[in-house]
DNA sequence: TTGTAAGCGTTATCAA
DNA sequence: TTGATAACGCTTACAA
């Protein structure tokens, strides 16, 4: 069923029936009626992607996702898809497995698809495909991370000050051994979180030992070796600040299998607040992130930067520290 | 940048480029090396909205999910996504957010944007929108909740069994007084797990108080009312059962405001097993799902679907229980 | 207010 | 092996 079928029945043209259904004001009252009636009739369901090959616009976001599982991107894509469908545009969700090469054919198949824009968590992909989102006009918004090009629309957490919160918690306590298990050096966020909590343990004067400072990829898996190594070294720290949640999942593990007590012999802080950190014994103290809200902020300002043009901003949302029960001041 | 450029360029027709990109083999080795060339150096990308209309197909996959945030939802999201991905589909989302509206308008969207196929963890959307499927012969994929049509593929667990499993768990431990919270009946895992809590009590001759089954709607607020009136009741019971891991949230919500000692005043048994699950204190003994397998399998069978016709079928996984802590013999 | 017809960027059919 | 050309199902000048 296509517009020349209606149009044949209706003894009207294709012209008419379309603008029937896109500018209803246009045609006269009852030739509109008409072609409504005969549609609800029909079932007649529209042709989007005809549409869309004619006008140019696909009213498609893409949506890039460094890992689905963890609640801080589906906070995002939730929040994201919320504001899309109400705005009448649909999205194309990719999940990047903290992949960066997954994430490259996902930016592929988002311009061979004409998507609209773009909002990605980037797990660091090669940045020639930027080029070619320009080359199109396809407007991108990095969210979470940034990929350091200038003049792109950002939305990002202040995590240096997240991680100042969470560290500076830490030495008011009294700590002076504290470690960190930082995401890969190729992320922003991961980058500005270390720099928070090396400039918070400068100011406080307190010094870091090069082999308290362990990376991690953002998964568990690389928490669980990190905090392994950092409880296995002869002087172990009195506290550990892991730089997001999946890899304090990891941190965890290893506690609990060592038998570590915490908050006694161990002060924790982690970044981004799950579910699971409130339920945790002892609940874990935590920076959190607004992640709801700065899904919904990136996809407003994707929507402004398609409905006209203006220039590049970066938006940046205030961490909070939401203080529980995981630190207390170091026994040694 | 169109085949158009590229065969001026080149001196070519665009049927030869168009050859040469799609159906290599067919074309002289050396115009293929000049066509390819061409196309590296350009930069060039294929228009799939042009290719889609003419070829009549997407490569798109849409899904629908009720609660992207529950983690049992986000791994299915990823399963199917990955699947999707190694075999060149896209995957558009929809959040239902648990209201069949939502889904209604995403299924409408997905046929315009003429989507390949669908696979969809049912809010209770009108079913008249199949009907539209079945005239555009889009395979449909039921995942966790059936509609109850015949003739639709659907994989799903065997709710029925996991909410004996669970219950029957409760039963050997002693326990007499036993309370579900259910979720919605118009979803059919709602309907069966209710359905193997009667059928298993009624078999151990222990009977249910028509106040000792309550109603929610698969998320955490109806959990958490559900389970105060519960534990309002004169005569409480002893153990409940909650058909879901968003309302297990919200009663875990209610059993600690009242502080109520779990599992010494109340047993608990929830489905689905959450990481916050494995954390709480006591940890949670669930029945639980092989999401990723579900995910994966319907996006399989989809996949399938799409490459033959063959007689739809309805593929059941197992629920396996998973004994924690959560539940000890009543006291009264 | 409606109709005619060109065009969006591909693929597919038919000839050459 | 390649080229002309007609679709695919819509939208939009322009004309009537």
């Amino acid at each position: 069923m296509t517009f020349h079928d209606l149009a044949r029945e209706l003894n009207l043209s294709t012209a008419t029936i379309s603008r029937a259904l896109s500018r209803p004001e246009i045609v006269a009252p009852q030739t509109r009626t008409r072609v409504l009636d005969a549609v609800r009739r029909s079932g007649y369901q529209m042709n989007g992607i005809a549409r869309s090959l004619r006008t140019q616009s696909t009213q498609t976001i893409g949506i890039i996702v460094s890992d689905i599982c963890n609640p801080f991107f589906s906070a995002i894509v939730k929040a994201v898809e919320d504001v899309a469908r109400t705005n009448g545009y649909t999205v194309l969700i990719c999940n990047a497995d903290e992949d960066g090469r997954n994430e490259e054919v996902a930016m592929r198949l988002f311009v061979e698809r004409q998507v609209s824009g773009v909002i990605r968590c980037s797990a660091g992909a090669n940045p020639s495909l930027l080029e070619t989102l320009r080359q199109k006009s396809i407007p991108l918004i990095d969210l979470d991370r940034q990929s350091g090009r200038p003049n792109i629309d950002a939305v990002i957490l202040n995590n240096a000050l997240g991680a100042s919160l969470g560290t500076r918690h830490l030495v008011e306590l009294g700590h002076k051994r504290i470690a960190i298990v930082s995401g890969p050096l190729h992320l922003s966020n991961a980058r500005d979180r270390l720099e928070g909590f090396r400039k918070t343990l400068r100011t406080a004067r307190i010094s870091i030992p090069r082999n308290y400072i362990e990376f991690g990829d953002f998964r568990e898996a690389s928490g669980y070796q990190a905090a392994e190594r950092l409880l296995s070294l002869p002087c172990r720290p009195t506290a550990i600040f892991v730089a997001n949640n999946e890899m304090m999942a990891g941190t965890l593990l290893a506690v609990r299998q060592r038998k570590v007590k915490v908050p006694r012999e161990l002060s924790l802080v982690g970044f981004d607040d799950a579910r699971w950190a409130r339920y945790l014994e002892p609940p874990l103290t935590v920076v959190s992130q607004p992640a709801e809200l700065m899904g919904q902020k990136a996809a407003e300002l994707l929507l402004t930067r398609l409905h006209g043009r203006a220039t590049p901003q970066t938006i940046v949302f205030e961490p909070e520290l939401i203080v529980r029960r995981s630190c207390a001041e170091p026994k040694n």
